[in-house]
DNA sequence: CATTGAGTTCAAATAAACTTGAACTCAATG
DNA sequence: CATTGAGTTCAAGTTTATTTGAACTCAATG
């Protein structure tokens, strides 16, 4: 399954083929970003820029990882939005070019404040859209057995809030192991 | 949109139709089961049980929320398996009959186990995966940078592992106050 | 040991999510 | 102020995931 290449690369300046083991984070990444609910083309964006040293261009990007410009640029954008890729602008050159962001701490702080509290904030309207169905229940049983609900929802939602904050410390605690790999 | 019922329902021994709360409960864990990667039926079987005092048989649930057999009895055993759900058998009565488990801690210690284990026991393959790429990668600059990679990798890897055993306990810590909830 | 019905299975149908690419915007350039 | 090209947008196409239901198993029953 793996290629055995004969040195036969590297013929040119740019080279547009990834070596095997980039080959296979982009894959990791590929697949770690479909089990977090995010599109497998934002990983495998994410796998290629984690293995390199320098930034890569968003054409670079389409060339080597053989995507369209649609995804290159939404995957991008999404990346961006989750602090996972900072860009960086070469002089003499308008094109934006990407570096990955290889703090862990930041990769879980980014997805947390995109995914989690985005998702608490609308359990809040959830809840409250709840109550005020409770409010006009006209069987008394069944709204008793309701607010018992929704308070069961409203404890797991209150400790829900409580843990993002947790999260991002603890996982915060061995920022100093991150530099240490990425020296 | 919100049915305005004349107290016409109860006119029988069973109800098929939801309170317009429990519809709401319903639809909240419909997209809560969905952003946690899970189908949609399975957080509307988990909702409808959530909401009940009494168990329900399979037949029940399908005819309630309007499922088919198969993906009633695929969500019920994917529940079972995470535990968010508890089998109970009458007696003189073959069928199988469901409640919810509503302790929090138990549901999240079920997520993690089923969703977070399997993840990092694949992981720990495709690391190895890519040491042993790397040990065949002719380019001594690319395996340079390749190694550097693999031990940021295995920093993540290690990190992960020590988090689920805290996530647990943590969301433990308040399992008190689900207790409350529930009695 | 035929019948009944609860529950499972899985191939096909459906629905949801992702990707593509052509048309577009917009700023830089000559 | 026309041209160029980087980057965006989004409707249509493609892929992936979920749901359905008919055929099945299996244990209980008469």
């Amino acid at each position: 399954m793996a290629s055995f290449s004969l040195n036969v690369q590297k013929h040119s300046d740019h080279i547009v083929e990834l070596d095997d083991w980039e080959h296979a984070v982009v894959d990791l990444f590929q697949n770690a970003a479909n089990s977090f609910g995010l599109p497998k083309s934002l990983g495998q964006i994410y796998g290629l820029l984690f293995c390199r040293d320098e930034s890569l261009s968003m054409g670079e990007i389409m060339e080597i990882l053989n995507i369209s410009k649609g995804s290159a640029s939404q995957g991008l954008r999404a990346l961006k939005q989750l602090g996972a890729v900072k860009t960086v602008f070469a002089r003499n050159d308008r094109r934006e070019r990407f570096v990955a962001e290889i703090r862990l701490r930041k990769l879980v702080s980014g997805f947390l404040r995109e995914q989690g509290e985005p998702h608490l904030e609308k359990g809040i309207a959830r809840l409250q859209n709840i109550r005020d169905l409770l409010y006009s229940e006209p069987d008394p049983e069944s709204a008793k057995r309701g607010k018992n609900r929704e308070n069961i929802l409203s404890g797991w939602h209150r400790q829900m809030s409580r843990l993002l904050p947790w999260l991002k410390m603890i996982v915060g605690k061995s920022d100093r192991l991150d530099k240490k790999n990425s020296d």
